[in-house]
DNA sequence: ACGATACGATACCGTCCAGTTTCGTAAGTC
DNA sequence: GACTTACGAAACTGGACGGTATCGTATCGT
């Protein structure tokens, strides 16, 4: 590293790299990503396409770097009483799918993962993954302090709290979502979590 | 209805329309719905562009055909046992999500119908609806005979149920699936649903 | 045999799109 | 001021694809 290293020409400007993953977003939102042009995104943003290229080298690696900034910050829910913390976390998990901005993107994106895809799999690690451990853990904190069986299968557990949200996600377009739907799901749940074994 | 009707020319062949069927589910299966040709359809079916344009008026309404064309045949089971009843119920809809024919044809399909297009809602209609139908009917019926708590949302039961294992499904690339999974998660459920109410 | 339609194959058209190049200009270093 | 890189805009290239048209052949009814 010499002093004078890397300070030729012009610098590039960081508010543009924003506004294209934010452009990104945006059209993939709207679009889906097999109707999402280059054009589009570079129009949206406002910038040209060769202002694109210069930083990624491929659609696919700007859609998984805009993916990427997805990502939420995962925060642990701290009341002593597990009945709302789980609440909570669906209520969290719904709003995330539902975001103005992933909220179109979600379905495509359950595809992407189940089909293997690169960005499903760069979705997986840096969303699905955590929250998941993150549920898991305010799962596994409840069992030792004795508010839920201590025989509970963790990793089936969070796919009991997670897999009906999901499918209420995806059969939206087909029904209403009952108001209050989160409690009545951990309440189903909390009646077999926490009854005494046989 | 003259008897002369409609009785010119040469006639079509009934093997083909099988054909080109079988070749959209093939290569759907294979690469997807955004990166299916026309002309990859024709190759595969040994046909010419022609004939699947003789016979539909475009791309997505042969797609729409041949997704109406997985629908299977639904049967209630009959087991007294409302355990078994549901595993054999859980195991149906696990083999016909991982089914040689639509295996890899359901993430995106569960992308359609998420964002409510054409085909999506043709498939829901076609295919989901009526088996969340029979699902919900057992379930029902178990309630009936006392089997069931009574006061069992059906709708959200049936969730319970359907929400993990498509979740299980979509998860697939990201690790294995446990053996004797159906037992575990109908175990899991009913501990809530025969439990004596508070 | 004749007219009509179906068939597979292939060429063709118009469009869309990822990625590249060019151009005039702006913003830095030396 | 000389040099270098970034920027927005626009033109361009090459390929893929949906859909149509054409051609020679096959299969039906009459």
């Amino acid at each position: 590293m010499t002093p004078t290293d890397r300070k030729l020409g012009r610098p590039r400007d960081a508010s543009v790299d924003a506004a294209i993953v934010q452009a990104v977003l945006e059209v993939l939102n709207e679009v889906g990503l097999g109707a999402m042009s280059m054009d589009a995104v570079a129009a949206r943003a406002g910038v040209g396409k060769a202002t694109i290229y210069r930083r990624w080298s491929s659609k696919e690696a700007m859609v998984i770097d805009a993916i990427a900034s997805l990502v939420a910050s995962v925060e642990v829910p701290v009341t002593d009483d597990i009945r709302t913390d789980l609440i909570t976390l669906l209520a969290r998990l719904r709003a995330f799918m539902n975001d103005a901005r992933g909220g179109s993107i979600f379905p495509w994106l359950v595809g992407e993962v189940a089909s293997g895809t690169d960005v499903g799999r760069h979705y997986a690690n840096a969303v699905i993954i955590p929250r998941r451990a993150l549920i898991g853990e305010v799962i596994r904190r409840a069992m030792e302090i004795g508010s839920l069986r201590p025989d509970l299968d963790v990793q089936l557990a969070v796919d009991m709290i997670t897999g009906p949200a999901i499918l209420l996600k995806i059969m939206q377009p087909l029904r209403g979502v009952d108001e209050r739907w989160e409690e009545k799901l951990v309440d189903a749940l909390l009646q077999g979590w926490q009854a005494k074994t046989g």
